[in-house]
Order: structure tokens, then sequence, then C-alpha cells
RNA sequence: GCUCCGAUGGUGUAGUUCGGUUAAGCAUUUCGCCCUCUCAAGGCGACGAUCCCGGGUUCAAAUCCCGGUCGGAGCACCA
């Protein structure tokens, strides 16, 4: 009681003295914080990456790194490996160690030839160059050995029951006859080898423990039997490893000292150290991160190919997509996908990041580069009085002068959009054409199909306060489509508009740009030319 | 159902390990101004977070402890 009394009284008097002191560390710390700030500085200069940059990594040392990344090829390449791909390369990069690229295909009823050569190509696109690139098949002899271990160990089994009881048994945390006997398991575990057993008659389990708590230590499926025709090894192999004996081995082995996946694998984590124990093999380190994920998106292979399959979507490339060579198509770069992937940083929150950030980050790059160009929307034909007919000379970006300039034949007809034709008609505003000349509509005339809006010249002088709209001369206009494309679902809801087609006109220039030629449509947008007569809209 | 994980402005994150330098940095979005022959980019600025909630510990908590709530994941002979 006294000593509370006492305290209040003391609390000024504590609290200048707290003060006080942090006024001591501060000028301490500030010497601190400029060591370690000016340490910062040069970590980012040798990482060459102002702009985002991942956490340290636990137990890393420089020059003693090595990471994985372990795509399964059985589709394409999206956005979520490049977000695993680019941490894994930037972690390798940031300690001057190792990337490896390994295809983990031990299904050989999911994996196809031209998937790993569609995530050779992603991840080439991307930028990423791993130092090694292997599959896990190649070590498919060496995985069976492993197994073979472990059943002599008496660390795995062979179990023979039915897949609805392994399953009801595993909810009970119950295990089955098979577990009992080491011996029976050697004899059966030779027959699986030599192929005497069918498809679905046998798997090896590995003896976890069936009352854990953690189910994925519950006996899990070490190897099954597949009979298909793999990729890379055709039909010389029928017994497999799943991903959680193959994973564990293949890191250990590969000589992986920080593996990093997704969370989903988080409980899992203790079954790839319990395997590796009973091995005796050395242990990476383990991480996860958050799986990306975006809003209106679908980015799992199999919602994909569902979208495709229904014709939904017409290819793997549909603009729409979020896999890599959609976002190519598109008119995405690598360095922006890059920098988006490290702002999310190795957060384990489940969120939906904002596209608007991509698209940031991506405009940000590409304007500098891209041609202004002009194209019409929904063109309405618009005769000026008096125009001449002369070559103009247009300038192809604002201030990048290596960009030059382009030169148009007008008259006296040019196309706008009828959006701006109508509003200043209807406003009776003047506007300017760019790089020409001031108008302003004085009346509509109407033939029996077209409206042809009439203006007259207002004069020449450039005044920053009248509204420049982009035009195309009617001599020099080529028809032209713009696809845009938007998110193909809208909540659960499959979005009817997501792919909208734009007729207009653009410049006959247009037609003569290379497919993958970057450009921004003035007042319209930055597009990615796709062919002769179509872009696709990249973003505003 | 059981187990695990997460929760910071409209959105994405930094900071949480080792409580105090900043009641919260950056990016994006939105809006305003400047610049500009684009509704782009660039420059400047504004709005916007009692750091999920409730307790506790402490002179001091976004940060530590306890209890909730909400969200997600795992429980395959897929990876």
């Amino acid at each position: 009681m006294d000593l509370r009394r006492d305290l209040k009284n003391l609390i000024p008097e504590i609290k200048e003295i707290v003060q006080k002191i942090n006024v001591l560390s501060l000028s301490d710390q500030k010497a601190l914080l400029e060591q370690i700030g000016g340490a910062k500085v040069k970590q980012e200069g040798r990482t060459d990456r102002s702009y985002a940059h991942l956490p340290p990594l636990e137990y890393a040392e420089v020059g003693n790194v090595v990471t994985r990344f372990p795509p399964e090829p059985n589709g394409y390449p999206h956005i979520g490996h490049a977000k695993a791909a680019i941490i894994d390369e930037e972690y390798a990069r940031m300690y001057n160690g190792k990337l490896i690229l390994r295809f983990d295909d031990t299904n050989p009823l999911n994996e196809k030839l031209e998937y790993y050569d569609a995530i050779n190509e992603g991840l080439e696109w991307l930028g990423i160059k791993p130092d090694t690139v292997k599959n896990t098949s190649d070590d498919i002899q060496l995985l069976h050995d492993y197994g073979k271990k472990l059943i002599l160990n008496d660390s795995a089994y062979v179990c023979t029951c039915k897949p609805e009881t392994i399953h009801t048994l595993r909810a009970k945390g119950i295990s089955c006859e098979c577990r009992k006997d080491p011996n029976i398991s050697l004899d059966r575990s030779k027959k699986m080898f030599s192929n005497s057993f069918a498809q679905n008659e046998a798997i090896i389990r590995f003896k976890g423990n069936m009352s854990s708590q953690n189910t994925a230590l519950r006996d899990p499926t070490l190897f099954r039997i597949i009979e298909g025709d793999h990729p890379k090894l055709h039909k010389q192999i029928r017994v497999w490893p799943t991903y959680d004996f193959a994973a564990p081995i293949e890191d250990s082995l590969d000589g992986i000292t920080h593996a990093l996946r997704t969370k989903e694998y988080e409980l899992r984590n203790a079954l790839y150290f319990a395997i590796l124990d009973r091995l005796n093999l050395r242990k990476p380190f383990l991480t996860e991160f958050s799986r990306l994920e975006f809003d209106g998106i679908p980015i799992s292979k199999r919602k994909i190919k569902q979208l495709i399959e229904n014709g939904i979507v017409k290819s793997w490339d549909d603009p729409r997509l979020p896999t890599l060579m959609a976002m190519k198509r598109r008119g995405f770069l690598p360095e922006a996908i890059r920098k988006f992937v490290l702002s999310l940083g190795m957060t384990l929150a489940e969120t939906k990041p904002p596209i608007k950030t991509l698209e940031s980050l991506n405009r940000k790059i590409i304007d500098p580069q891209c041609r202004r160009l002009f194209f019409v929307k929904d063109p309405v034909e618009l005769q000026v009085l008096g125009a001449v007919s002369k070559e103009v000379v247009l300038r192809n970006h604002p201030n990048n002068i290596d960009l030059y300039v382009r030169k148009v034949q007008v008259s006296n007809s040019f196309y706008i959009s009828r959006e701006d034709a109508l509003e200043f008609f209807n406003t009776g505003t003047e506007f300017r054409l760019i790089e020409l000349f001031n108008v302003k509509i004085v009346e509509i005339k109407s033939d029996s199909q077209n409206q042809v809006f009439v203006a007259i010249q207002t004069g020449d002088e450039m005044k920053q306060s009248t509204p420049k709209i982009q035009w195309v001369a009617k001599e020099d206009a080529y028809p032209y489509k713009i696809i845009i494309a938007r998110e193909l679902y809208r909540g659960e809801e499959y979005n009817k508009d997501s792919l909208e087609i734009v007729d207009g006109v653009a410049e006959s220039f247009v037609s003569s740009l290379n497919r993958g030629t970057m450009i921004q449509f003035v007042r319209f947008g930055f597009c990615r030319i796709d062919s002769n007569e179509v872009a696709i809209l990249t973003h505003r």
C-alpha cells in the first residue's frame, strides 16, 4: 500500500530518469544505427536489389547456400511458380549460392514432355538461370534403394489393404496387420520391386506414428505402383515414390541447404525430417511462404485446365490467365513480375495482393520505351472545313527522343472516336487534334448510313487548357482491334465480360510493328502487339 | 471433427525474434496541385491504422503472457 502510494509520487521522477536514459542511449544507438545503416546499404548494393529485398535467411552463410525450385511438369508455369522460383533464385544470389531446378516428375500419369519445356521457357523468360537442372526421375534407382533400406530398417512396410481401409484406419489412428511383421514386408517388397504386384495392390508405407495428432505422420505412402508412360523413363519403372518420400531425399542428396516451400506443406515438415532421420541423411533447413492468390483469377492448374476444356478459355496463353505465357503475351515484363513478387515478402499470411500494383510496376518500366501511337475506338468521320493536305511529323514519345518521329499524310478528313465527337459537339467546346490544329464541331451531317461530323478550324495555337484528342487520318486508317482482358471471375461467378474486343482504326504504321512490340495508344492504354491487326491491352 | 498456421490504413507489406529511438516506414489505390500537345510517366501534397478483440505483466506493448474471434491450410496409392 505504502509502496503504491510512493510509486505514484515516484512516477514523475522515474519518467525523468527514463527519459535521460533514453537520451543517452539514443546517442549511443545513433552511432550504432550509422554502422548498421552503412552495412545495409552495402548489402543492397551487393545484391543489386535496391527496390525490394527479402529478409535474411536463417542459418545461411555466404557462399554456402543451395536452394531449389521443384516444379512438377504437369502443366504450364504460372505466376505462382514465378513467385517460388524468384524467391529461390533471389536467395541463392543473395548468398552467392546455387539454384537447382529439379523437375519433380514422380507421377507418370501427370507428366508431359511439353511441360518440362514450358517450365524451362518460363524460367528463361523470367531471367532465372538455374546452376543445375535435373529430374527426380533421374534418381529413381537411388530412391528405390533408400526405400528398400527403410524396409530393412523396419521403418517402412508394404501394405496391401484396400484404399478405403487405409483411409478409415488412418482417420481412427489405428494401424493395420501389414505393419506388424517386418519379414512379410520384406517378402512383399521384393515382389513389389520385381513387379509381381499390380497397380493398387500394394503400397509402401512409412512407419510413422498412427496415433499422431499430425495426420501427415500416420504412416503415409512412400511408394505406389503406377502403370504409365513416363516422359523420361517410359514404361521401365512401375514403382514410383511419392512427393513425401522423394522431396526430402532429393533435397538432402542435392545438397540443398534451404528448402523453401509454400505454406500448405507446413505439417509435412515433421515427416520430412523423420524420413531423413531414419535414413541418417543430412537435413536441410525448411521455410514456408504463403501461396499466391488473386481475386477473380484462378491460379490452380486444375481450374485453368477446366476452363480450357470447357472452351471458356481458348488456350494457355489467353491474356486473362495468370500463366507465364499469357502474362508475356499480355505485355507484362519479367522485371515487373520480379519486383512484384519481392514486394510480397516471405509472409505467412494468406492474402490476395492487388494486381494494380503489378500493373503500376510494369507501367513505370515500359513507359519510357513505348511509342505513343493513335488508335480510335468506335470511329466517326470528322471533316475539317478548309484543312489542307499535308504531311505532318508526329513525335513518338513526349520525352524519349531516341524513339524519333513518324510522318503521316493528312487531308481534311479524320477519324475520331464517337465518344469524343459527341461530347465536343454537345458541349460546343473547342478541342485540338494532337499535333495538328484546334477545331470546333459545327454540325452533324447524316447520310443514309453514316454520321459525319463537320468542324471548322479555330487556329493553330497550342494551349495547355484545350482538350487534346488522338485521331487517325482517313487515308491512313487501318482497321484494328484491341483485346481487353478482365478478371475471369466476379466472386464465384464467371465474368461474361472478361474478354472484350474493341474495334476501331489505327494509323497504318501500327500494322508494320512486330508481334511483341510494346506501345501506348494515346488516351487508351499500353498495349502489346499481338498480330498485324490486333493488340492486347496490357493495362491503362 | 482433429491438428497446425495467420491477423498492421481500401489493398499489399516493413517493424514483432531482443518491449522504449516513430502511436507506426514503404508501395499501391483514391483525390488535389505542378509539369506536359495523352485520361501515361515525372514532381509535390492530402485522405487514410487507438497495429483483430478482451484481459494481464511493465514506468513503458503492434511487439511479452493468458483467453477469445475471424480467416486459411493439412488430414490422397497429387505435388
